[in-house]
DNA sequence: GAACCCATGTAACTAGTTACATGATTCA
DNA sequence: TGAATCATGTAACTAGTTACATGGGTTC
């Protein structure tokens, strides 16, 4: 495992804590762990053992004691021999083309549903590790090293565009196929018309602040990938906050559809705050004002009855 | 995981034992697991145990009895539900990347040869990957699915180009960055012409059998990556066989550098029969010959006094 | 009072790998 | 004789994940 010696290339630029590399892993896109607890503490134990980094001891007052590595010279020639060695060939895994060869028997517009939620995966995930290179400290390097950054990040950008392009490109040789099966195509386009028809998104700047401002009437977040949808627009445009304005659909008010709970769940996952505005009407069922007085203590989703306060406390903090 | 459902799925076209499923799993290079027995007989048990599989034993005369399994509508339902449910995102991890995020203090020659041997790493890869699919059993079906595999292949074709392609532009990023340590330049640049002016490939073919004929005088095959270049373009050309004629460099003779071992590993690895012909003299060292004469019992590698005798043995069977 | 940041660590689990074990048949 | 193909399975291990546990400090 190459971990290992990812840990000695971050102490090599400088001594760090534990905490310090999960959060650097965590928020660096390229380096694919997870970044979780358990394998930064046991793998700096094992350099510890093995001598190729040292530990001191850092007591702070008011906060934890923190324990900083770093590294000897015995690690920075592993490290360098790591380097110089063979590098992994890339690890590309595409749940989506074992699907496509699997799924022959799928309907059209089955099929056409994968690839669209796919292709909404592919373009958060894209937006989300630019975004999320922009905010890491490889960001913060010196000039000298920029150059490296601006080529991981084409790098990253490439692939994923590839991806796109590729998905382009099956969407319209799936269009030219008409002897699929074709049960639900009608109901199923309809559908997709409908959703493009009444969502209208803008992006709105107040001060130095922007938000996305989504407005639409009956059917706003009747699914979730109506969040998803406005969530990769919020990151493609470097968001983090939306406010929707209009009547929420009904499938949203309805908690037992549990469209509502996976709505949230998606603006929590990918760090956005969301505003609705949306006129307060006692036939509200119960359960869902509940929930909306609940959600008032975090700080990712709210209800207003004014556009003006859903803006201010939008752009708050 | 999706190989529980990856089994499914290929149950649904037809019943199979546990052995056809590993051989299809492992020439299928978008079936990104290893293929390994413990991962198949106990998806396999549990299948069974899930009652979305049924076991059929077949015996067999002179060979072991065949456990063949067999989708059930359960099974078939699951497959359904897995199939409509959301995609999983690409898993797309570069090394590379890693590498280059910390090797800002390697010389410039390093960075070169790094940066090279991944490319050939991913040339490889991707003639492989291409190679295995034009073998595997997707190949074979009927035509209404020939779409969905020339999909699957340009997918495979599109990502490992667009890392490629990126290579090619790193090489030129860092070409333009002379102020890049430059301690071992001068030697490893020489070498690299070296190599590329004495190694001659050309592709030959006697009747409908093809190989790469590789010609050069005193130094072939004098490292690993040299036999890695052979291989790239054996499988890029879609060829198993190789002719190599000329002198052999003195690292390969000389066992104790551990080349010709790795050399021969590769060719193993790929499955590419290499003939060399080379004038046998007795100033060859004793181990050496011993190897050779070793090696006769296999059929990848074998040492030849005329071309005419290699290009029989290569062409044979 | 709840949630979030700092900071350390452990336990239990999942997915996947390599290597081993067995045994008949065929082919060079 | 030795290797390759067919065919089943197990054991031991590696890498990596989620979830839990602790505890002080700050902020809403």
């Amino acid at each position: 495992m190459s971990f290992k010696h990812t840990l000695l290339g971050l102490l090599n630029v400088e001594p760090l804590s534990g905490y310090d590399i999960k959060k650097i892993v965590e928020k660096t896109p390229f380096m694919y762990w997870s970044g979780n607890n358990n394998q930064i503490y046991s793998t700096l134990s094992e350099l510890l053992a093995e001598g190729q980094v040292i530990k001191e001891t850092q007591h702070q007052e008011g906060a934890p004691s923190r324990k900083v590595y770093s590294i000897t010279q015995k690690g920075v020639n592993e490290l360098n021999r790591w380097l110089t060695s063979d590098t992994d060939a890339p690890v590309l895994r595409r749940q989506i083309l074992v699907k496509l060869a699997l799924a022959s028997h799928l309907s059209r517009a089955e099929a056409e549903e994968m690839l669209d939620s796919y292709a909404r995966t592919v373009r958060m995930e894209m937006a989300l590790a630019d975004r999320h290179l922009a905010q890491s400290r490889f960001s913060e390097l010196p000039a000298e090293q920029a150059v490296f950054l601006e080529l991981i990040r084409e790098n990253i950008a490439s692939l994923y565009s590839a991806e796109l392009n590729w998905l382009e490109k099956v969407r319209e040789a799936a269009e030219a196929l008409p002897e699929l099966a074709a049960r639900k195509e009608d109901e199923a386009m309809q559908h997709k018309d409908e959703v493009k028809e009444t969502m209208n998104c803008q992006v709105k700047e107040i001060g130095q602040r922007k938000y996305l401002h989504v407005t639409g009437g009956g059917c706003l977040l009747s699914e979730e990938r109506d969040a998803l949808d406005i969530i990769s627009q919020c990151v493609s445009h470097g968001i983090n906050a939306v406010l929707i304005e209009g009547e929420l659909s009904e499938g949203f008010l309805k908690l037992s559809t549990g469209v509502a709970g996976a709505v949230l769940q998606k603006f929590v996952n990918y760090n956005i705050r969301a505003a609705v505005v949306h006129r307060v009407a006692t036939d509200q069922p119960l359960r869902f004002r509940e929930m909306m007085a609940e959600q008032r203590s975090g700080n990712t989703f709210r209800m207003f009855d004014s556009t003006a306060e859903a803006a201010e406390w939008l752009l708050s903090d």
